[in-house]
DNA sequence: TCAACACTTTAGAATCATTCTAAACTGATA
DNA sequence: TATCAGTTTAGAATGATTCTAAAGTGTTGA
């Protein structure tokens, strides 16, 4: 708790009763995925109660900070991930299963980069059925 | 003109008026990415006005049959595609900038897929800044 | 040829995730 | 403890997309 407090603090980011009940969540040694509504129900079950609009602020604070990923898999959602290392996903829109891939993964045979712009970041999306 | 609708029909999809300047504007022979926004757009360009509802009616009547690819790349839009090869993709948010990669990309050293589920497609999204 | 009907188009309303607004609240600071 | 910038929140707004239901059209069998 006051792990959290100095958590946010060294991430520039006040720690407001909101934002200990978030982080405690997100960040208890656990990668997860959660989308706004996700964490909102997640916490529910914790009798902790905050509106949906400091979900979104505190989720955007914390991705601004780059406490989190941001995974766009969906046109109807937006997932944050709490492994901020570099990896990859194994995905099934329609099982809404998402997971990890920590293994380093190779990709071979890209093109030259186009004039003028530099790679990021690849990212490896594994779609899966049943 | 004939070719559209014997292409559309072939495709059992009744060739109207609308879906045949639609088609004709995305199957002639160059590789696009296209919003049902920037469709429209496109479409207002030559003078043919199509109602939203039925561009994006015919993007999905496309779309299910395996005319169009759908891309998630950005949480405001989704893209369809009229490479319906496998191939891979270029992207920058901010800049607006998506192209294929069609050489061959090989991904080597994922782990073993999740059990009872099968692989379906993989995909590499090179996101790109300037 | 054409009546009949299933399929399609469309304007406008509805949906829904997300963002915005502006007022009340609170953590930090001296 | 007063002050104030930063934060939370209810509720409204936004915007891409989907839905509704009424009018229009391509197909087809007689
Ligand atoms: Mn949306
Ligand atoms: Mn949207
Ligand atoms: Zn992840
Ligand atoms: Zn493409």
């Amino acid at each position: 708790m006051n792990d959290i407090k100095q958590f946010l603090r060294s991430n520039s980011l006040r720690p407001t009763k909101q934002r200990i009940v978030i982080a405690g969540y997100l960040f208890d040694g656990t990668n997860k995925h959660v989308t706004a509504e996700s964490l909102s129900t997640e916490l529910a079950k914790r009798k902790h109660i905050i509106s949906l609009a400091t979900i979104y602020n505190t989720l955007h604070d914390f991705y601004e900070n780059g406490l989190l990923k941001k995974l766009i898999l969906s046109s109807d959602r937006v997932y944050f991930d709490t492994n901020t290392n570099d990896h990859h996903h194994f995905y099934s829109e329609k099982d809404q299963f998402l997971i990890d891939i920590n293994k380093n993964i190779k990709v071979n045979g890209l093109p030259k980069t186009p004039k003028n712009k530099k790679i990021n970041k690849i990212e490896v999306i594994v779609h899966l059925d049943k």
